[in-house]
DNA sequence: TCCATGGTTCGGTCTACGTCGAAGTATTGT
DNA sequence: ACAATACTTCGACGTAGACCGAACCATGGA
């Protein structure tokens, strides 16, 4: 007598308050990483891989692991569109939200992650070296290289290749980008370019932050090096 | 810090499976006493009176109370709605019910979503509805709308619009079909138009599920008015 | 090589809650 | 009035699962 797609299933995945707020915080489309849910949702890191671990395999999340991080994002668009609705439900019936505050636009525009830039600038950088065929991207596990013509372009910005070469690191890695959701450049070059940007003092890093705050010249360079149109 | 619109609420209320078989049983658009409920769910009546009382308080139930039964309804058809997008992420993911027992396919064909038409039949009646430019889609959410000509349509069908319009519900709403993953019309046009189905006694419901079955007459009614060629 | 960091697995504790038996309240019928 | 039906409340029991500490893997960088 009872047919039918198992709606309990996925009432419970979403029922628990920590899993309710991962999947808020997923609502922003953004990917994020396990510990960046785990502080958002207010649990540690042991029960959120748990939890992270039931949703994928409940089929509410998808995981794109990235060096030794892991990051996590709504399966699709579907799984976004029944929780509006049930938080539709929920504040018709009361239940009002205050939803987190705007997040620091600087971070947005750009920001340091880990050795390489990444933000809007970032993105923009990496569009623009896939516009002007610099970057090949193949396939296979973050299949990134450079084209004859990339690397002239590279030689020609002050980047000594080789050296970047004899180092175990691999050159091209693409790396997701929380704020824009969208791919920039990783891996040794990504570093190398950050630390061309230093160099010609293009940028200044705020204190004890990731925000970075790009000079005038800085954004002439931007505009002249990396084109977008 | 995080608080929201309660969605953990609403999820570990359809997240039990006793309380999701109440639920689905009245994705039927009937209502229908604690014990019957109890039966449908597999569960004592004590249980179900607690189950019964915590859904209703959630906002998810409504009850009427009638001699010394006790009917219980959806909340409201926003409710339902949220209930087959549900469905329609479990069923995308695999996890059906165990059983597909013979029910499955005459549901897949024709059945009933609180007081409208869902299944195979109604994403055809909405593909016709669209094919004819009936039904206008704007790209904000839900936005259906009837164009001029599917106004004279809905008249020559015998539905009274004005009527519709009176109320407080929406008149065109699309509501995801689980078993088909597409669209069909629901608000109070959908409702209308089952109405107008069962008063020409177009189908037959079976008496404890939602299935519908389609009457020769019906069938023929189907492809003059709402051809999909 | 070694260390630091992100993430997972394991084991154990503790709370939440679904479940039913039994008793209690309403309402209808004879 | 009594009995029967429909449903609720109370209390007790038992299991599921959320949580964390600690130890364990994997990756990246020196």
């Amino acid at each position: 007598m009872k047919s039918g797609p198992d709606i309990a299933r996925i009432g419970a995945l979403i029922g628990d308050p920590a899993r309710a707020n991962i999947l808020i915080a997923l609502l922003s489309g953004k990917a994020l990483t396990a510990t960046e849910l785990a502080t958002e949702a207010g649990i540690t890191g042991q029960t959120a891989s748990s939890h992270l671990k039931k949703m994928t395999e409940g089929g509410l999340l998808a995981q794109a692991k990235q060096g030794r991080h892991r990051y996590f994002t709504l399966a699709g668009s579907e799984v976004a569109s029944v929780l509006e609705s049930i938080m539709g439900l929920a504040a018709s019936k009361g239940h009002l939200r205050t939803r987190t505050g705007p997040k620091d636009p600087a971070m947005r525009a750009a920001r340091v992650c880990y050795d390489h830039l990444a933000g809007d600038m970032a993105v923009r950088i990496f569009d623009s070296l896939q516009l002007r065929s610099f970057l090949t991207v193949s396939s296979d596990k973050g299949g990134l290289g450079l084209t004859d013509s990339g690397k002239d372009f590279m030689l020609g910005f002050g980047i000594n290749l080789d050296a970047l070469a004899g180092s175990r690191r691999p050159l091209c890695r693409a790396c997701l980008d929380w704020s824009e959701r969208r791919n920039h450049l990783a891996g040794s070059l990504g570093a190398a370019i950050l630390k061309r940007f230093q160099e010609e003092q293009w940028l200044r890093r705020e204190p004890k932050s990731r925000v970075i705050h790009i000079s005038p010249n800085g954004e002439l360079a931007m505009q002249k090096l990396f084109p977008t149109d």
